[in-house]
DNA sequence: TGTTCATTTCGTTATTTAACGAAATATAGA
DNA sequence: TCTATATTTCGTTAAATAACGAAATGAACA
């Protein structure tokens, strides 16, 4: 994949606000898929495809941990690509409200309560 | 519009690999919708709704000169979103053989000669 | 081994997007 | 004023996208 298609695939990738919104919680920690589900409000296989995509675009990847699949923000530091658009991707919305707010949720999110029943 | 929804306009205005070029060219010189399409080997008509996009998201803005438009990166400095998009635009992409090509292009190309036939 | 359950894949639907040509608009210059 | 022409708008089409629920997968652990 050359340099123009593959950075147009970083930009898609980041061209969905659910998406960005789960960059921005996972700046925060790495995170599984129902605890991702309970914030946004989304369906599950949503959420799902969604991190296929910015998985496929490598700006996240992920890790099992018993039950769970955690999803993390690549940590690959020799990829000038992906280092330049994680670390544009960190500075902006800082201030946003709606990523503000997820943020707030993830401290009480707890996912042995929100995924078991 | 709040700052997520601007956020992701301006990514979705980045996420086609031809309003991209368009960017990369606006950064050597501004241009008019002619040169861009006879660059791009698009239709006018198709340019001309790629060019609404990127000003619709501020990244670009335009300008009456004679019998042209000159479209050109949006020299707004007061909206930090902005700046800063147009400033990571600005890193990336250097070394990409199309954004070369299409520069390379730009240097032979008169609007004159184009557009009237 | 069998069951539970987190996650992915599949199939579907509605919406958005990119592209085109043709027609409309608008303006510079004769 | 009229004409030429640069650009936009309109209408259409094909492809991509985001969302869902249901079904499949697969790993942990009882």
């Amino acid at each position: 994949m050359n340099m123009l298609k593959k950075q147009t695939k970083i930009f898609k990738a980041l061209s969905d606000s659910n998406r960005i919104r789960i960059l921005k919680m996972l700046q925060i920690k790495p995170l599984c898929v129902c605890e991702i589900t309970s914030i946004l409000g989304l369906a599950t296989s949503t959420v799902s495809q969604h991190l296929s995509i910015l998985k496929s675009a490598k700006l996240i990847t992920d890790e099992k941990d018993k039950k769970w699949i955690n999803y993390k923000i690549n940590p690959e530091t020799s990829d000038a690509e992906i280092t330049d658009a994680l670390f544009y991707v960190r500075l902006i919305l800082k201030d946003d409200s709606t990523v503000i707010n997820d943020r707030k949720k993830l401290k009480n999110t707890d996912r042995r309560k929100i995924c078991g029943i």
